[in-house]
DNA sequence: AGTCGTCAATACGCTGCCGTATGGTAGCCC
DNA sequence: GGGCTACCATACGGCAGCGTATTGACGACT
């Protein structure tokens, strides 16, 4: 029973090639031995090599949105507790395979297209977040839009730094972010105390 | 005098390419006849196409980094309006060539190289224009890594907002970065206006 | 035991692209 | 005008990867 496989254990096989290799390292050929088979057995499975990378792309987009709003939400119930804890997930977790997945949207359609909707519904989110922890909407826009696209560049900038201090610089930028909203912040911001 | 190439003209082809197609679009025999040749010319005036990649990567360098800081420090002394000279520079030149060459980056330790010099490059530039605005120098890391970042993540999410928004946006978070450094801020930040 | 459905191996043809080999042309220098 | 240099065209060999065709093995069901 061990051998014999099912579709989803080749998307599963192809996420993680997709991850270390990029799009176009994403060869049947180079998948099928890392199975244990050969392409025979793919072509049975599916169509095309397209129909294998649409296959890719939905789930990466359920993992991208339903997985990590789930967790965060789980996390905890308080908006700027919320958001902590996605910055620290997006260290934790939101590592190679979101790249790969950029990347590829970079120049082909239908990745570019689910990217989109991805970035959409997690800035929603962080849009609500910022709206529960007493934003008016149009500010937590705006601020949103600081905030995710800050995430996501530290995903994709190699500014080399040990992930603790990122992670600890994070947070710090967040409390920027969450303070000044109307009511003076507490904490003193005035000269960087170092690590 | 005009038909015959040179190098130079094959790499700024190859440029032009990347940005549209990504690097494994950039082929010699795609690029050939956009040059009007065939590759029988390419070969003279490069051993491989691994020698035309390294040279993209070395041009990109340059632009990526020289140009773009020679025209802010052209643009004012002053360090706040530098980076914000900046921002509106990242939204109306920094376009698909960057986030070619990052994508590309994302599976290619050469271009990974580069790309991280580069990082490192304007990082440091940014760094040093919030120290000029008065900021110590371990603040200004953090802010400058959070202002950085944000500029790189504008570049590779797809929210759709027309540009001129998505720089006015920009632009008012990049001043709520420039303040609230130990003298207060002047303007009032209650409620966001819309656009 | 035979049959059918499921999954896999092998072998093949085809295409895109690389790099090479060889020959061609146009200007310059003597 | 003969040769040399710089640049280009054409033709070729080779490889990697896709998709297909054919055959095979193994379990389930009857």
């Amino acid at each position: 029973m061990g051998d014999r496989l099912s579709a989803s254990e080749w998307t599963e096989g192809a996420l993680k090639l997709l991850a270390e290799r990029g799009v176009d390292g994403l060869r049947v050929e180079r998948l099928a031995p890392m199975l244990g088979v050969t392409k025979g057995s793919f072509y049975w499975h599916f169509m095309d090599r397209a129909e294998l990378l649409d296959a890719v792309l939905v789930e990466w987009e359920h993992v991208a949105t339903d997985r990590v709003i789930e967790a965060v939400e789980r996390a905890s119930a308080e908006p700027a507790e919320r958001l902590r804890e996605l910055t620290r997930l997006v260290f934790r977790t939101g590592g190679p395979l979101d790249r790969a997945v950029r990347a590829w949207g970079a120049h082909d359609e239908r990745a570019a297209k689910v990217v989109s909707r991805v970035d959409a519904r997690r800035y929603r989110f962080v849009c609500a977040q910022l709206e529960g922890h007493g934003f008016g909407p149009a500010l937590a826009r705006v601020r949103a839009r600081l905030l995710y696209t800050a995430l996501i560049g530290e995903q994709h900038t190699s500014l080399r730094l040990n992930r603790s201090t990122r992670v600890e610089w994070a947070l710090r930028n967040l409390e920027l972010l969450l303070g000044d909203s109307g009511s003076a912040p507490k904490g003193d911001r005035r000269a960087g105390k170092g690590s």
